[in-house]
DNA sequence: TGTAGTGTGTAGTATATAGTACACACTCGA
DNA sequence: TCGAGTGTGTACTATATACTACACACTACA
């Protein structure tokens, strides 16, 4: 799926139910024109920076991560986790590229629950 | 350790044993302009892009995730797993940024010896 | 002693990123 | 019916990114 039509699509779906969330309202909100708002929904400009992104996320009530994905970046807090143990992180996300959500998810909870 | 400087001392590392390690004959290897090399090395401007810095790498005999962590990047395809599953991803890491490297390497294995 | 090779200073360039500013036509409720 | 609010077209702009091109002074060794 395209940032911009998602976008659209979330905002206009929360729209149904309250009215301030107009393109024009949305983008003063978040702090840009509504031209450049228009813009990005339609794909006409490419998606905005990982700022204008986030406040977006609150805004929509969307997860930045999923939405910072589409825009294709990663967010900057996980770019320096990585970059503080370049090595050990490259070579697990490698590992993990196939691994199936639930093997994934199984790590994580080992790890959650202290399990050093 | 700032980029520049790891490189200038690797390079002048390898140049002792031979003497095609001067900077423009690595530069030229690399595909850049020698002025520009001298600038990076000396942090009179940011590290290069990551096709520069796989390249520098490359010739250099380092890690490239290394190298562009150092240069305050990750690497693509890195950034790719990560787009593929945002969430998963996000949370995993973010859980394993306190945890020590033992049991990040332990995780890895797990995965790698097809424990799923 | 000259010439091949060294690193560096200065100036300039192309492209991408991340937007602003303003005017326009349309619509919809009071 | 008119005025407030809506989305959009067009034109610009500022800053960052990622370099090139060329000239210069120094050194080393044949």
């Amino acid at each position: 799926m395209a940032f911009g039509g998602y976008i659209r699509e979330v905002r206009e779906l929360r729209r149904r139910d309250d009215r301030s969330f107009s393109l024009r309202q949305v983008a003063g909100r978040v702090g840009i024109e509504p031209a450049y708002l228009s813009k990005i929904e339609r794909g006409q400009t490419p998606p905005p920076s990982e700022r204008t992104i986030r406040r977006l996320a609150a805004e929509l009530d969307e997860d930045a991560d999923v939405l910072l994905a589409m825009a294709g970046k990663v967010s900057q807090d996980l770019q320096e986790i990585v970059m503080l143990r370049p090595k050990l992180f490259a070579d697990l996300l490698r590992q993990l590229r196939e691994a199936p959500d639930h093997a994934v998810l199984r790590v994580a909870r080992e790890i959650r629950d202290g399990d050093w």
